[in-house]
DNA sequence: GCTTGAACCTATAGTGACTACAGGAATTAT
DNA sequence: ATAATTCCTGTAGTCACTATAGGTTCAAGC
């Protein structure tokens, strides 16, 4: 007899949500386990190996699809595995992107802040450079 | 008589989308315009610059709630101003703890890539890096 | 003045990735 | 045996938009 857990144990262990774990189960990420006599899922380790496998893809950014991808992949063990290798190489683009992004928006938040003297809102340096440009990456001029 | 413009014109100065113009409308951003005579929004100068300010503070990571806060302290010139700072403050916090949080992904997608020789799936490291857990986060272990 | 096409209108539904709730049934602890 | 906890399904809510349908108005060319 192989040891099952609850679903309820298998968040606890996972770090998850069991809303979260039937969520995955909903959009077919986790395979449906088996039932009890009572109608409650009951898991395997696999089902463990499988969740971790998805929390930490999720962590790192991934989204479901990715994370769909690479499992679709990982079932498929004699493929080559460029596109696994191309589905972490556009993860990396795609963090190294959004790192760059935020440090601009801490420079600018950093330029708000140490502007402030904590007077009144009307000499308000912090919603007056909310209201202005900085280092803004959208591209927008004002109406003529 | 004052300049107006359409919708249209409104998106294209602020570099946003007509539909997101119209939402912020509905969630209380944006005051309702004047309707010309076939029951069409005309803005003026004014609603570009409130429409600035919060397309401003949400390419910066405010949430529209934080942006509402703003605008209802904005119309108070009288109050102290620590909570305009307050607001950009912890967002700054915000801003440096995603920083932190994806360099740390950043280098794991990097380890990961780099044990990459494009073998078959069954070799590859990409989907058992993934699948392990490196530096992550969360906090679990498996079921014993 | 008329026609055509672009831009506008409202209302509703869809997105991603969950989260929360209602109203029960099953399990576990005492 | 009873009470507390956990589990079930199904639906709706969240955030910040985005898209679509089906209709009205506007601006330009003829």
């Amino acid at each position: 007899m192989e040891r099952v857990f609850s679903i309820g144990k298998l968040a606890e262990a996972s770090g998850s949500k069991v809303e979260t774990i039937r969520y995955y189960e909903s959009i077919g990420l986790l395979p449906e386990p088996e039932r009890n006599a009572g109608n409650q899922r009951r898991y395997t380790p696999r089902h463990y190996d499988r969740l971790a496998f998805i929390l930490h893809a999720r962590d790192l950014g991934l989204s479901t699809e990715a994370v769909r991808q690479l499992i679709d992949l990982s079932l498929h063990p004699d493929m080559p595995c460029r596109d696994a290798d191309e589905i972490a190489r556009r993860q990396l683009e795609d963090v190294r992107q959004r790192i760059a992004r935020l440090k601009l928006l801490e420079a600018e938040l950093e330029r708000t802040l140490s502007s402030c003297t904590h007077g009144t809102i009307a000499e308000c340096k912090v919603i007056e450079a909310l209201a202005q440009c900085g280092a803004c990456e959208r591209h927008h001029r004002p109406p003529r």
